[in-house]
DNA sequence: ATCGTTGATGGTAAC
DNA sequence: CATCAACGAT
């Protein structure tokens, strides 16, 4: 047999990894350092040299998308179609139990997955029920509550309930009265799903033991952000004799606030202690400067596994560290940049704008905007999660299940047909009074004739057009049957009527979701509309229309997690914004943000820039925020600052953090005089307004001739005349 | 049903 | 400051 293409592409370290006989295995796997290459060679060698079949392995990842990469590299190196395989996410494994085992985990046939918008409104509609105020107890904060006692592995009866903490009181009703709600419309959420097949095992051991002997070998990817029922659920699972490959990096963990337990990797150790422990320690993707940056960061957080990265590649260029003016400035140094870097004859695609928060994004697109830099953001709305989408689902949702009560509020007048808030009440009250589905509800207030007027004629036609759309449903397929629901009832028309460009946006993603049916197959034998429904459900969508285009990359530093870009842009490093200013105070949030650094520096394989904002307008007030503590633990011979017009290689900056980082006057630098006509290559001539330096750099103002107002640039390459 | 006003919020985000 | 959801008024 010859196992030469599966070893011989690896090194020590990850050959060791891959070939490993021991029944468990601990790989920890730096950053670009062919992790999933390991796992993926760990999953040929299972197979071919120990014989295991396809069925017999079990891959969990935490992203579809993850999984998905995985697949197509096993099945193009072994050759197979993939099919056997058990891939997926924790949730999509545990909605495949739960879907095969309906009735041994106690759920109806039918049930459906809630997302967290559906998860949301059924809150609210039971603290409604409860009478409980919703200023006072946010409805978010409840979703976060139960969703976190999920993620413990814990019930609402599992919670002690103590009269003097009220605040757990009143959660505790919620939560005991959401889960009983969830039970009678048969939904489930995504903690519940994880939960749910966790308790199924426990619950029916020869069901257990089944899957025991079924699977062979276990492997887990990005293994540090596994949360307590996952872990469980994993540990169940394995048993005392299912073997199982653990891959993570406990410097890469920055999921804390939602469940991530980093502290599951000691626990493995500590669980099976005849793991073997294997360290991918030799990186492929970033110069010696980068990793020696990132290493000398991370070095400053306490209780690692301990790790250091290292490459035989060339140092490469400095790290580049821009302080701007305000944050208009560091926009457009940032995409000045690209375009240099995009004349140099490079792609847009290989440049990526990190940042530590969303709303950052904004000026950067302006940015790119103005200097017609297309660029594309990650990140945002999921397809799923976009309005019209949700309510053609809405529909499809109702013919599969006709007690999908979330499903049920959300389209029974939408379109408007005259259902209001008024029937709707009735219709409610009826169903919870009865305990009834609100399907259920409106038949028998129809069959009462407790209905008049527009009420009445919209709902009756509202049941026919689902009834006729269900009894249609087998000599339709997919695609037809969503054409007919999105035309018959009139959500087509509903949406392009709405005003502004919005409406030809919204048609055409319910044209998107008309040919991703059309794309949809399925295994035989499985109802091609129950398993939509879940997908959209439990997968994010790959949204994005222009994502041939090449363009710029931004996006948020969690969502860089796992890619590699050329040259990268670190936008924002500074006290308050990253680290955030929620994460100052408690050590352990502040090692997370560190942990976020970490991966945002490697993210990075040939150049790296980071940028500041000297200042910067935070909700409405100008903020003035240091330098980020992240730029100062590295080592100063990594960095050199841009300022204007020449670069200066930083003395060491992390002796004397808080003083100036330069001693020459920035005016002298410049060149530069007050009233001085100066040229610019694209906004023309004007005359220099102020002219000022804070000893961190430049600051020059500028009226410009053609223009009433006056631009600040702080790096602007401009001529004296 | 649609429009306009108010008020809360401003962190990361997968399933 | 600026955005967006929720609510009230027409």
């Amino acid at each position: 047999m010859d196992v030469s293409p599966i070893i011989d592409p690896l090194n020590e370290a990850q050959r060791e990894a891959v070939t490993a006989q021991n029944a468990h295995l601990l790989v920890l796997a730096g950053a670009g350092s062919g992790k999933t290459r390991v796992l993926v060679h760990r999953m040929a060698w299972l197979m071919q040299v120990d014989q295991v079949p396809a069925t017999g392995l079990l891959a969990v990842t935490f992203t579809n998308k993850a999984a998905r990469e995985m697949r197509n590299r096993i099945s193009e190196m072994m050759n197979l179609s993939g099919y056997g395989l058990w891939f997926g996410t924790f949730h999509s494994i545990a909605h495949r139990l739960l879907r095969a085992h309906w009735q041994d985990a106690g759920l109806p046939e039918n049930f459906q997955v809630l997302d967290s918008d559906d998860q949301l409104r059924l809150i609210k509609r039971v603290m409604r029920d409860l009478q409980i105020d919703e200023t006072r107890w946010p409805p978010k904060q409840v979703q976060w509550f139960i969703n976190g006692q999920k993620d413990e592995g814990l019930r609402a009866d599992h919670i002690q309930d103590n009269p003097g903490d009220h605040f757990v009181s009143v959660m505790l009703k919620i939560y005991r009265q959401y889960e009983k709600q969830c039970q009678l419309s048969g939904l489930v959420d995504f903690g519940e799903l994880l939960l749910r097949s966790h308790e199924l095992w426990l619950k029916k051991p020869a069901l257990l033991g089944h899957y025991q002997r079924r699977f062979q070998h276990i492997l887990v990817d990005e293994f540090q952000d596994t949360n307590t029922i996952q872990y469980a659920w994993l540990q169940v699972l394995a048993g005392q004799r299912v073997p199982m490959t653990i891959v993570g990096d406990d410097d890469q963990s920055i999921y804390g606030w939602r469940g991530a337990r980093i502290e599951n990797i000691q626990k493995f150790q500590q669980d099976f202690p005849d793991a073997r422990l294997v360290r991918l320690e030799q990186n492929y993707r970033s110069t010696q400067t980068i990793l020696k940056a990132a290493n000398a960061v991370i070095a400053n957080n306490q209780g690692r596994l301990g790790k250091e990265l290292w490459t035989d590649g060339p140092d490469g260029e400095l790290i580049n560290l821009y302080a701007a003016f305000n944050e208009q400035d560091e926009a457009n140094y940032i995409a000045d940049t690209i375009s240099a870097w995009v004349d140099d004859g490079n792609l847009r695609s290989e440049a990526a704008i990190l940042y530590r928060s969303n709303a950052q994004s904004r000026v950067l697109e302006e940015a790119l905007l103005r200097q017609g830099i297309p660029y594309r953001v990650y990140g945002g709305l999921r397809f799923y999660d976009r309005q019209e989408i949700r309510n053609a689902l809405g529909y499809l949702r109702l013919v599969h299940y006709r007690h999908d009560d979330a499903a049920f509020e959300r389209v029974v007048n939408t379109p408007p047909r005259g259902i209001g808030a008024k029937s709707l009440g009735e219709l409610r009250e009826l169903a919870t009074g009865q305990g009834i589905s609100l399907w259920q509800a409106a038949e028998r207030l129809l069959e009462a004739g407790a209905m008049k007027g527009r009420a009445k004629t919209g709902l009756q036609q509202f049941i026919g057009l689902i009834e006729s759309l269900a009894a249609d449903q087998d000599e339709l397929d997919l695609k037809q049957l969503t054409q007919r629901a999105i035309e018959g009832s009139g959500l087509r028309d509903h949406h392009a009527n709405e005003k502004g460009e919005k409406a030809q946006a919204r048609v055409e993603n319910l044209e998107e979701l008309v040919s991703a049916m059309a794309d949809f197959e399925v295994e035989d034998g499985i109802d091609p509309l129950s398993e939509f429904i879940a997908q959209a459900a439990l997968d994010a969508g790959e949204s994005q229309a222009d994502e041939h285009q090449d363009s710029v990359q931004l996006m948020t530093l969690h969502s860089a997690k796992g890619l590699e870009f050329p040259l990268v842009f670190l936008a924002g490093v500074e006290e308050g914004l990253f680290p955030h200013s929620m994460s100052l105070e408690e050590p352990g949030r502040m090692e997370e943000e560190r942990r976020l650094a970490y991966v945002g520096i490697t993210r990075a394989m040939k150049r790296l820039v980071m940028t500041y904002a000297e200042s910067r307008r935070l909700y409405g007030q100008e903020k003035f925020h240091a330098l980020s503590r992240f730029v100062r633990e590295v080592p100063g011979d990594c960095i050199q600052e841009v300022r204007l017009r020449n670069t200066v290689t930083r003395p060491a900056l992390t002796q004397r953090p808080n003083e100036g980082l330069f001693d020459s006057t920035p005016m002298a630098d410049a060149g530069l005089q007050l009233g001085q006509r100066v040229h610019h290559p694209k906004f023309g001539e004007g005359v220099v307004m102020n002219c000022e330096g804070s000893g961190h750099h430049t600051r020059v103002q500028v009226n410009f001739d053609d223009g009433a107002k006056w631009l600040v640039l702080a790096y602007a390459p401009l001529e004296k005349l």
